[in-house]
DNA sequence: TTTATCGTGGATAATAATTATCCGCGATAC
DNA sequence: GTATCGCGGATAATTATTATCCACGATAAA
């Protein structure tokens, strides 16, 4: 049970996304600027344009930038993005198998009504859900703003400039 | 980002020993009545011991029971105990790789701070167990006891004492 | 128009995690 | 003594994650 490396690389990129409004940026500069490999981060960049978060410009100079505005992109949106919707918890329907039931003929407690232990589980997503749809791009951006010494946001928005 | 099907397997395993008081079940019972690998079972139920949930009678005759009262076991603590302790989020400090730093002398805001979608991350992880933490083994029983038909109970119940 | 650049999708592979089985050991009930 | 059972280690099959490479089409710049 753990994220993709993914999760990671996708956040920290789109955070200098947010900078770049109507330009762009490639996945060579943001794949140098973070020392990891290229080819790798364009396979979560196609997940994350798929999904909405993020847009392509094609061609040479081409490169990403976000979809839309960074408050309307949460942490959710990209776990979702990245790691795909399936639900955390697969149920296997255990309880159908029970070996004093009729498997032709099953009661209506076991097939109607969910299991009760599956659908803790999948409350507890929707808790982690809930709380990361509260954290929207911007406010990170914002939240960075205020605590990273603002040299380093000075040289790490020269640096993109420079490569633009 | 998945449970291990052990998540499934464990809870629902726990549900029947909570009828066990002082005897206990065996692994060969637990594994027949739901249709489920034995040897696979047993895997589970060693990190179950491990981590203090339930507690095993050796020898013929022997199996498993609970290690403390059913209100004292959670959600939480089952997955734990089958997937590890280790965070959903494992982060690999991207940040210290930036190429506009000196990797032999890093700022204080990239070594002192936890970056903070790290901390987001952890605190989404959070969220989820102090949910799960909310549910105990004893609330599922009882929850079980009101929903599903008393027939449905009364013969899982007389299944298990027949393999006593 | 040529050329270099860059996203795109597919193929492929290395590594790790999950799922699953088997077997021998020691403890215990009968 | 013997059959039963938990226990731990070895092992393997399957799947997911991590990672690379290349051919393609689109585009900007020369
Ligand atoms: S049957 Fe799948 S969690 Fe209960
Ligand atoms: S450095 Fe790991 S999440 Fe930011």
């Amino acid at each position: 049970m753990q994220f993709s490396v993914g999760v990671e690389y996708s956040l920290h990129c789109l955070l200098y996304l947010v900078d770049v409004n109507e330009r762009s940026v490639g996945i060579k500069d943001l794949a140098a600027y973070q020392g990891v490999s290229e080819s790798y981060l364009s396979k979560f960049f196609a997940k994350l344009k798929k999904n909405g978060i993020v847009e392509s410009v094609p061609g040479a100079k081409g490169g990403y930038r976000l979809a839309r505005a960074p408050e309307t992109i949460t942490f959710w949106d990209v776990v979702e993005a990245v790691e795909g919707s399936e639900p955390f918890f697969k149920c296997t329907e255990i309880r159908q198998n029970e070996i004093i039931l009729d498997r032709s003929n099953l009661p209506a407690s076991h097939t109607k009504s969910p299991c009760l232990i599956h659908k803790v589980m999948d409350e507890a997503e929707a808790q982690m859900k809930h709380f990361l749809q509260s954290k929207t791009l911007k406010w990170l951006y914002d939240e960075v703003q205020n605590k990273v010494p603002s040299v380093h946001i000075q040289a790490t928005k020269e640096w993109f400039e420079r490569n633009l």
